[in-house]
DNA sequence: GACTGGTATTTGGTATGCCAACTTTCTCGA
DNA sequence: TCGAGAAAGTTGGCATACCAAATACCAGTC
């Protein structure tokens, strides 16, 4: 037996729609600018080269995760979240973070644990102020790892959505006031608890960590809105 | 100037549609069964009486909550989750439910943590044997409450879509190893931390409880899979 | 020039038709 | 009798056409 096509399968219009949608939203920062943006279907279908029911499929799935609004005979509007909403997504996310923290404690293998250490040398560097670029890559990562490793799909699946929306604000929030060292003592506390399968310390660490930066984005994140 | 009507705001048939789907999927209990229940588009559409357009994006939004899967040219299916999928979305729920009791200890009202006592006088009452369909609601109801007393619209958003799907399993595991009596003296304790505005207390009697039925449904839940 | 009323255009919502792929059924020969 | 293969029927995916509502535009009046 030799190896086919690994992919075939090649997928529906709707899928290429949702993706290219998906990416163009996320990468457009709609905080900058201060008019509502609004998407026009047959546009759309006609830049993406498809009719227009894919692209309303795909608009669908966009709506049902938070990223669009259907106004009847108005048009489709990219949603802008609200500052609220923005600190709401994050006491969420912090909560099931928590528990993927809970849950490795129990779980997860000790190598998997041990990854932990060695995938963030920049924990473990002193001035992350310097690289703040690659340490904000570096901290989506850490939070994702954290929650493969509770091996629990639905968290991954929701906390996926979440992030969506929360990337850019996570990002941001790292550059005031100087969060960037504070946080990375943190997420070393965060590993250590994980790394002796202390599962109270881990979720209550993790949890404390995200209410921190919700808190944050309440007081300072006034330039949402 | 007089007042007119306050609005017609017909829904559109796409959200009628969904409402009609979601309502069949939910009361079917597709754990009775053992084949796969497959959905006909063109039969649907005959009987709500709508084009097929709109049955779509309904099931589209149905495939996304996790409802049904769409098998190109083979048709739509309703899913039945696994044990461990279950399991998972418990888990889930428990994060999301103990951060809305958290957050409910520094933002509810007095009035409204006293409502919790009034509400629910089927804790107070004994024997709770005797009447486990009436319990079985005020369960639910409870757990309600007091997500919608953390004042987190996303926390209250995930957990209704969560709760969709395990109703049944709730009210089922419940009749199991008489569960209940065990149940209402967690629930009271949760309302008397609340009542203390004791957050971490709150907090962790109601991850606790959630977890416990997570673990009885993971080793007694195998009517399942 | 500002406002009113009507008309043309735009836009999302819906219905319908076609197509390729998959199933089922039928056919026919060994 | 049985099974391989062809033909017919289904089914979801996509494209297209049409509709009603909302908007934009424009002439006409004061």
């Amino acid at each position: 037996m030799f190896h086919v096509k690994p992919i075939a399968a090649t997928s529906s219009l709707r899928a290429l729609a949702y993706e290219a949608l998906k990416e163009a939203i996320t990468n457009m920062n709609i905080y900058d600018r201060k008019d509502e943006v609004r998407l026009d279907e047959r546009k759309l279908s006609l830049n993406l080269g498809v009719s227009r029911t894919p692209v309303r499929e795909a608009l669908t799935v966009l709506e049902q995760e938070g990223f669009v609004r259907f106004e009847a005979r108005r048009g489709v509007f990219v949603i802008k979240k609200t500052k609220s909403e923005i600190v709401a997504m994050i006491q969420a996310w912090s909560a099931l973070e928590s528990m993927a923290a809970r849950l490795a404690c129990t779980r997860a293998t000790d190598e998997q644990l041990a990854c932990l250490r060695e995938h963030f040398p920049e924990f473990y560097e002193g001035r992350p102020s310097d690289h703040l670029d690659e340490y904000s890559d570096a901290n989506i990562r850490f939070h994702q790892k954290i929650i493969s490793l509770g091996q629990c799909d639905v968290i991954r699946d929701i906390t996926s959505n979440l992030l969506m929306h929360v990337r850019g604000i996570r990002n941001a929030a790292m550059r005031q006031g100087d969060r960037a060292a504070n946080s990375i003592k943190e997420h070393v506390a965060i590993i250590e608890a994980l790394e002796a399968r202390n599962a109270e310390l881990a979720e209550r660490l993790v949890r404390e960590h995200g209410l921190g930066l919700a808190r944050h984005v309440e007081m300072y994140g006034d330039y949402l809105d």
